[in-house]
DNA sequence: ACAATTTTTGATACAATATAACATATCAAT
DNA sequence: ATTGATATGTTATATTGTATCAAAAATTGT
């Protein structure tokens, strides 16, 4: 295995299962705490899965109506607050966009690569990066509560060295 | 000197000096550049300096328009742009809004330390934290362009322990 | 100093992102 | 069935950011 790739999509990625697993350990998550997963929810969520870029609010409204819907952007805001605040899509402040999360079970702090050359995102758990920020905050005296890291760059793929 | 505390505006902070500092610094950093500062970019980064919370440009556009005048959105985006592509001010992604760099004649990178209390936002230039991100980065095969870090949080003033 | 060129600013319109407010519908527990 | 809480529908509006073209001002070469 190339150790080095396996946070983005490579060409062998299984979209279809990948968004299968998404939505499964989702419904398994809000059951266990008692969310109301709803058919709204659920897909709003599968339309953030369609792939590993994240996607406006107002795209994800045009997938909606894309069949003569009518669905007004509340809708999909607060269909997004509800799977922010189960931590089952993560906010890209960057991009003004959203992305499914790909670890929904466990509580953790994520930073997001971002390739600007194929719009796709990885997310990682880099406790290394996390202890260097909770230190350098503690230096200044400060009391850090959300750290938002968004690296942005060339993915694998799309890299040319 | 309370270490902890430098990177916040603590209650000696003399503000009227900082601004003047900032200004002074552009000044020099464009001159040695050949870029013109411009009366109304001058004017802007002056207001964006107003204090160490980032203001959005609508706000600035407003304090612009105070008196009367009728600056379209364009001319504050538009010096704003100047502004960050000189490095003299940044622009903080999680709020939409923009800061004086503390440090505009060193080319760098930096970190926020946003309070979510006062709102004030301290720029760090922590090397830890990049050279964490990098080697996360690469191990994920990413080529790091433009890492944005910014932490919320609170700051000594406002923090509660 | 003058014309040519580039850069900056003015002005109008519009695009993209996000929320407020209130009505209706659905669910869950009694 | 009634009630209370949660979720959705609907309309309107707020906030943030660009595109476009015209006019003005600064810069450059002669």
């Amino acid at each position: 295995m190339n150790a080095t790739r396996k946070h983005f999509p490579g060409p062998a990625h299984d979209h279809r299962a990948c968004v299968e697993n998404a939505l499964k350990q989702a419904e398994a998550i809000c059951r266990k705490r008692g969310a109301r997963l709803t058919a709204l929810r659920r897909r709003v969520l599968k339309i953030i899965w369609e792939n590993h870029a994240p996607l406006g609010a107002y795209d994800a409204l045009d997938r909606m109506n894309a069949q003569g819907e009518r669905n007004a952007p509340a809708t999909v805001y607060r269909a997004l607050d509800f799977l922010l605040k189960h931590g089952l899509v993560h906010r890209i402040e960057s991009l003004n966009a959203f992305v499914g999360c790909s670890a929904p079970a466990d509580a953790h702090e994520a930073q997001f690569l971002i390739c600007r050359a194929c719009g796709n995102v990885a997310e990682t758990h880099n406790e290394q990066i996390g202890e260097a920020i909770k230190a350098g905050a503690a230096r200044a005296g400060f009391q850090v509560e959300t750290p938002v890291v968004e690296i942005s760059g060339r993915c694998p793929e799309c890299r040319h060295d």
